[in-house]
DNA sequence: AGAGTATTCGCAAACGGTTGCAATAACGCC
DNA sequence: GGCGTTATTGCAACCGTTTGCGAATACTCT
């Protein structure tokens, strides 16, 4: 198990949750993979370790950990991907519509823009599942 | 048969498409109401005046609308809203999560921003769509 | 105006995601 | 370790939205 795991599962029991295996599996699931991974790629992994797993356990079990904020939630295309929160730090997300590419964009450079809207205007935006969608500079290039 | 209505017809033809009732009617529903309005209200007006109105109409029409540029997309909550695309000039939006108020925000805003990504990541955002959740001034006061 | 043709429609089935519920199982306590 | 409580699960039904398809129809051309 590893270091991010056992702290996650410490998140858990803290919050009163209680660890079942299946908790476990989709946790060693999304950790193990590289970045972020689609519902339907746990779903599938996790369903070849315990064939009775069923797909409203995987969105409970996202969703929880998204709250816990042991997981961070990106939009790819359309669909919703999950990665292991980055404990070297909270960073958002620009994802390209083209090769659908996910690159981390840290917060310093939101600070400016939400200033401008708090003070023009009283409106404090939720940064905190922030991505922004456009086109990146391979796939841009003509 | 309003001036924005006119316009988006036009558009309509230009691109080849073919006007019919189920056209015209959306069109109407969505332009005769004040600012947004969710897919099932379109829906529900337009069954009451066309009974054979389908609902997948409905969704094929407002994306339609959309792709030309006559309506604009806003997310309230988790639902997709319409409505016509401000021909003063386009805007962006601002959407209270607590309230569902939408408010609008001048793309002047933004450009820094956008000028910032595109200079150092080279990343273009898709600023066509951009809609930035948060909470409003009259919600966020304590 | 009438015929031909490609688009658009209504319907039904399918999709991804969520929810209600009875059965199960994790945890706290003795 | 076994018992009781309560959270969690698997299942099935449901939701809002999308798609495939044959029937209907808006438009073009004569």
């Amino acid at each position: 198990m590893t270091h991010n795991t056992q702290q996650a599962v410490e998140a858990l029991r803290e919050q009163g949750y209680r660890l079942t295996p299946q908790r476990l599996l989709v946790l060693q699931i999304v950790g193990g993979g590289e970045g972020h991974m689609g519902v339907d790629e746990v779903f599938r992994r996790a369903k070849e370790a315990y064939p009775y797993m069923d797909i409203a356990t995987v969105y409970r079990t996202l969703h929880l950990f998204k709250r816990l904020g042991v997981m961070t939630e990106v939009a790819i295309g359309d669909r919703l991907h999950y990665e292991l929160t980055d404990p070297a730090g909270r960073h958002h997300h620009m994802v390209c519509q083209v090769c659908h590419g996910a690159y981390n964009l840290s917060p310093h450079y939101l600070e400016e823009f939400r200033a401008t809207l708090v003070n023009e205007f009283g409106f404090e935006p939720d940064l905190e599942h922030f991505t922004i969608t456009g086109v990146c500079s391979g796939c841009g290039a003509e």
